[in-house]
Parts: structure tokens; C-alpha cells; sequence
DNA sequence: ATGACGATTTACT
DNA sequence: GTAAATCGTCATA
């Protein structure tokens, strides 16, 4: 495919330094073209990325994404597009590649996916876990009253696809967000992950999806502690 | 207009 | 382990 954003490009060797807590360095940002392959690439292209939440305030948050799915769209059962569907609630699945689709359920959880292909195939990759790197105190915050401030440790605070999104405060006001060009949310390219130390597995949440909640589109960077489940 | 249902999380036994 | 919370969305009527 393209020559940018691809899989594997960046420093693999231990030199690398990875800039913790305080997000002094920005990394290379995402662009269009990174979106634009299938779901199940796109998912496993994803893990390893740092996905960045700029609040009103100027507050930069941010994780390194951990743990993906992959809807595969029209023909996949699990999916919010499944059979065609093309509701107002759905829109931005049918947007083209890189575009947020942020939904609400259960009466109270948002989740966030990355919209994958061009418009004519509505797949994406939902963000199931993060590991928090900029902004703790803040997600901290954001997260306190569901769960006592004192007992939240960081492994609570992104360690699943509502959770992350109330730590980072992503709702629909993000909903159709071009993350390849949005100053509110993005995805930055530091921390590819190797093949080798990627797991897989069925989703979660979709035993109502017959044969299509067996397949194995659920990845995750083996071992990490912030992985859901 | 209405009823059933979540791509989840938390609290509790 | 199980169950409650809680309401926008969608399909059906």
C-alpha cells in the first residue's frame, strides 16, 4: 500500500525513548491514508498508537491504544451496520476511513470507534482499553464519582471501551470527528507493535451475533496490564 | 406510540 | 459468581 503510516516503520530497537506523563514531544500525526485499509489491518495497525484527547481547556490526554476490535460492517452480524443498516445513530460508520464513530448504550456508556475503508463499506475498529500516558490527574477525575477517587488506581481509569471514554471525555459531541484532522481528537504514530506480540480472540459483548461471535477479531497487546477482561 | 434491547460497568452476595 | 443501573435507538404497529 502507501509508503506512509505503514506497519513496522518505526524504531523497533531499544532506543527509542518514550516520553511518559508530561507530553512534551508530539509524535507523528495519522493522516488519511493510514485509515484506509480493512478493519482487521486496521485494528491490528492501531495497537501500540497513542490516541490523543485535547479538551476545551487545552488539557492534552492521552494512551497508547492496548486492545481493538474489528467490525467488519454489512455482512458481520455484531456490527451497528449489519444487513445495510444506515440509521441516524450509525451515520458516521458510513463516513470515510478515520472519522470517529462515538455511540451511546446501555442508557449511560459512550464507546469509541475509528472508522475504517471509504464510505461504501462501513466497517471500523472499536478502542476496547488504553494504557493512560498524558493527563492521569485529570482522567482521574473525570472517572471519580462512578468510583471512590482514592480506590480508582490506573488500571481503572481506560481499562475498557466506556471507561476510556469517560476518562477522556469522549461522547457524541465527538461523534463524525475527522481524526485526520480534528485539534480535539487524533491518533499519533509512536509505539507500532510487533506482530509477534499481538494475541487475539472473539469480541466481547456480541453472544446475540450467532456464528459471528466466535471469530476471532478482538486483538490486544499480549501481557499489558490495561487490557479489559 | 410503544416495547425490547444493548459493542458496559459497578456493586453486591 | 449474579444483578442492577438507565435511556437512546430501532423495529414494529
Amino acid at each position: 500500500m502507501s509508503a506512509k503510516g505503514e506497519q513496522g516503520a518505526m524504531g523497533m530497537s531499544g532506543t527509542s525513548k518514550r516520553n511518559k506523563s508530561t507530553g512534551g514531544r508530539t509524535g507523528e500525526r495519522a493522516e488519511r491514508d493510514f485509515f484506509l485499509c480493512d478493519p482487521v489491518k486496521l485494528a491490528r495497525k492501531l495497537l501500540g498508537r497513542r490516541l490523543v484527547r485535547v479538551q476545551a481547556d487545552g488539557t492534552r490526554l492521552s494512551g497508547r491504544i492496548v486492545e481493538t476490535e474489528a467490525y467488519l460492517g454489512i455482512e458481520d452480524r455484531a456490527a451497528h451496520t449489519w444487513g445495510g443498516r444506515h440509521t441516524e445513530r450509525n451515520h458516521s460508520m458510513w463516513m470515510e476511513g478515520g472519522h470517529a464513530y462515538v455511540y451511546f448504550t446501555y442508557g449511560m456508556h459512550h464507546c469509541l470507534n475509528v472508522v475504517s475503508e471509504t464510505a461504501e463499506r462501513p466497517t471500523a475498529c472499536l478502542i476496547r482499553a488504553i494504557e493512560p500516558l498524558e493527563g492521569l490527574e485529570r482522567m482521574k477525575e473525570m472517572r471519580a464519582g462512578k468510583v471512590a477517587f482514592s480506590r480508582l488506581k490506573e488500571r481503572d481509569l481506560c481499562s475498557g471501551p466506556a471507561k476510556l471514554c469517560q476518562a477522556m471525555g469522549i461522547d457524541r459531541g465527538l461523534d463524525g470527528e475527522d481524526l485526520a484532522r480534528s485539534g480535539r481528537l487524533f491518533i499519533e504514530l509512536d509505539g507500532a507493535v510487533n506482530a509477534s506480540r499481538i494475541d487475539r480472540g472473539p469480541r466481547v459483548g456480541i453472544g446475540y451475533a450467532g456464528e459471528w461471535a466466535d471469530k476471532p477479531l478482538r486483538f490486544f497487546v499480549r501481557g499489558n496490564e490495561h487490557v479489559s477482561g
